[in-house]
RNA sequence: GGCAGCGUAGCUCAGUGGUAGAGCAGGGGAAUCAUAAUCCCUUGGUCGGGGGUUCAAAUCCCUCCGCUGCUACCA
């Protein structure tokens, strides 16, 4: 299959900047974003990864004030907090930017002003809930009171959670703050900019159409929102920590307001690449991989939970095909389902369910790295049990890879000096291998080419099986009583097949392709990239040096027991 | 309530018109290099229920049931 040389710029979901994310956010933006920008680096494609936390907005206000913080303080230890996790997760972005930087608010700001100027936005006068007290708007959800239809004393201004009605603030009976309890509220005009969706319906229409590639979860939930027909949607908020509206659009009548976060997070994006450029002295570098002509080489990639579909879908490409500037428009975007566990939601107040933070304090991140692309929610919802985790850990990873490598390195050290043997040639049953894996790792390439995690994994799965199906029919341990060159060439394809398997595991788990790699020679220096096997498998299996000394690597996966499953059920919860 | 996705072997999931599949679990065997790890063979499903279209339906249509999510001011 030929390579195309083109650029590629993959981007996840921003995680929210409150809070440490979950297993399901986890696989269904950052982590197979991340497992892709290293299939397409390792390829030899030139890729930008980029991603940042998403900060703003009315909910980062409340919580800094319950963590007695000021925002700005709350925020930037947050995002350290969150950059430190990932970094030990091995995502491998060139840039972790922030939403609150000065590119976004700049690019934000253009965005609006473009959008402005063409037309696209109207100013509009709203009623809303101002509370006296807290001296703020309230948003929707901030207001609580007793639900008109069912009675429940605690609804909130959005949606009743007893009997899931939706709500306007204006129907809740005895309403209050829910951030301080006081009554004391009042219904007060304010103005916002409203972006004028609905004039895009035939041009997001047609360009979700064009789209044969996306997955059925992504366009359908797309078409749903145009077909129900698109709401003008209101892009400002009466908060403080924003993007501020500047003074030249809307006629100095939004004085103290900012951009509603769903308009600004999505920009940062592109505010991401800004901040690499500056980080790394590329000066306008970062507009070749977003603007015009000079972006036509690019392939986008867009990683998110289905969650943050309409926002991908119709509203950031109405900012962007509103500015009626080049911008890029993502094209690839890959949606996951959500990760449940043991049939419920992870919950964070519930204690329910595993946190990037959690996970790693119990086992390393390549093995949850493994387990969750193998269980990717790509076509439906999945489920979480730590039966299924232990027995996915300890067969493909303790027995299936672990085993192989093991196994044939430790031989090699017991009857062949702990180096690479040079005699015997390989023969009919190499040579059936060879062919079997030919076909394998490209079947392999055209899953990830494909975005279709689950059937990479599988067949990554089904390659290190290969492995071990080879060495059962050589077995090296028999031919070695009467015919020791014979024995010598398996031995030699067996180190081979370590090596091959370290290149072609790296993007799903870096930090173990790296530790097998090693096992039989250094990695080269340099990126820290370990290639893509290009060739064809009879050079990829012939690579070692006759005598090059080899080491059987320490158990590479520890196995997963019963009393381990019991005691983090114990901790995280489980079946109820 | 409306809408969307899903419902396939005990479990996790592929399969979108042409004789039901994979991995794990279960059963039998081989091997002994290896973390008792591996390899081979194998049991197991009226594809959520019902109706329809078709020479042919897991696949298309209708209907019912169930699960999950979204429903625009949570992000």
């Amino acid at each position: 299959m030929s390579t195309p040389k083109k650029r590629v710029l993959v981007t996840s979901a921003l995680p929210y900047i409150n809070g440490i994310k979950h297993l399901g956010n986890l696989v269904g933006s950052m982590l197979t974003a991340d497992v892709f920008a290293r299939f397409q680096r390792a390829r030899g494609r030139e890729t930008l990864f980029v991603c940042a936390t998403d900060e703003h907005g009315s909910t980062t206000e409340l919580a800094a004030m319950e963590a007695g913080q000021d925002v700005v303080t709350f925020c930037a230890e947050q995002h350290a907090a969150q950059a430190d996790i990932c970094r030990r997760f091995g995502l491998s972005w060139d840039y972790f930017g922030r939403s609150s930087n000065t590119p976004n608010h700049k690019l934000t700001q253009h965005f609006a002003r473009q959008l402005w100027n063409a037309g696209h936005l109207e100013l509009r006068t709203t009623k809303q809930v101002y509370s006296n007290t807290d001296k703020r708007f309230l948003s929707d959800r901030y207001v609580i009171g007793t639900c008109p239809h069912c009675g429940y004393p605690n609804a909130r201004g959005d949606q009743c959670e007893n009997c899931t009605r939706v709500l306007d603030p204006a129907d809740l009976i005895n309403p209050r703050s829910a951030i301080s309890d006081s009554s004391d509220l009042e219904i007060r005009d304010s103005t916002h900019l409203f972006l004028k969706q609905s004039q895009f319906v035939p041009q997001l229409r047609e360009w979700i159409a064009g789209k044969k590639d996306w997955p059925v979860l992504v366009t359908s939930i797309a078409n749903k929102w145009l077909d129900e027909g698109l709401h003008d949607r209101g892009i400002t908020r009466d908060v403080e920590w924003g993007v501020p509206v500047p003074d030249d659009i809307g006629g100095g009548q939004l004085k103290g307001k900012v951009f509603y976060v769903w308009f600004d997070a999505p920009i940062e994006y592109i505010g991401a690449t800004w901040e690499w450029a500056e980080v790394n002295g590329k000066g306008d570098a970062w507009k070749s991989w977003w603007f015009g002509d000079d972006a036509k080489d690019v392939t986008y990639f867009q990683f998110m939970g289905k969650d943050n579909i309409p926002f991908h879908t119709v509203g950031f490409p109405v900012t962007i095909m509103g500015s009626g500037e080049p911008w890029k428009l993502v094209d690839r975007l890959k949606g996951f389902n959500y990760i449940n566990y043991y049939g419920g939601k992870f919950s964070t107040s519930h204690k329910r369910g595993v946190f990037m933070d959690t996970a790693l304090e119990i086992l390393p991140a390549d093995y949850w790295r493994y387990y969750l692309i193998a269980n990717a929610p790509e076509g439906s919802d999945s489920n979480f049990t730590w039966d299924h985790f232990a027995s996915v850990v300890n067969k493909d990873l303790a027995d299936v890879l672990g085993n192989f490598v093991n196994r044939i390195t430790r031989f090699c050290v017991a009857r062949f000096d702990g180096r690479v043997p040079g005699e015997g040639e390989y023969g009919a049953e190499e040579q059936a291998l060879i062919e079997e894996l030919d076909m394998r790792v490209r079947t392999y390439a055209e899953h990830f080419e494909a975005v279709e995690f689950r059937k990479a994994a599988a067949e990554l799965r089904a390659i290190w099986v290969a492995g071990n199906e080879y060495l059962t029919r050589a077995a090296p341990w028999t031919t070695i009583k009467t015919d020791r060159a014979r024995a010598a060439a398996a031995v030699r394809l067996g180190l081979n097949l370590v090596h091959v398997f370290a290149h072609l595991t790296w993007p799903i788990m870096p930090a173990i392709a790296r530790t097998i790699h090693e096992s039989i020679q250094p990695v080269a220096a340099g990126t820290g990239v370990i290639p893509w096997p290009e060739g064809s498998m009879a050079d990829e299996l012939d690579q070692l040096e006759a005598g090059q000394p080899i080491s059987a690597p320490e158990v590479l996966f520890a196995k997963i027991t019963d009393e381990q499953i019991a005691a983090w059920i114990e901790r995280f919860g489980g079946p109820e």
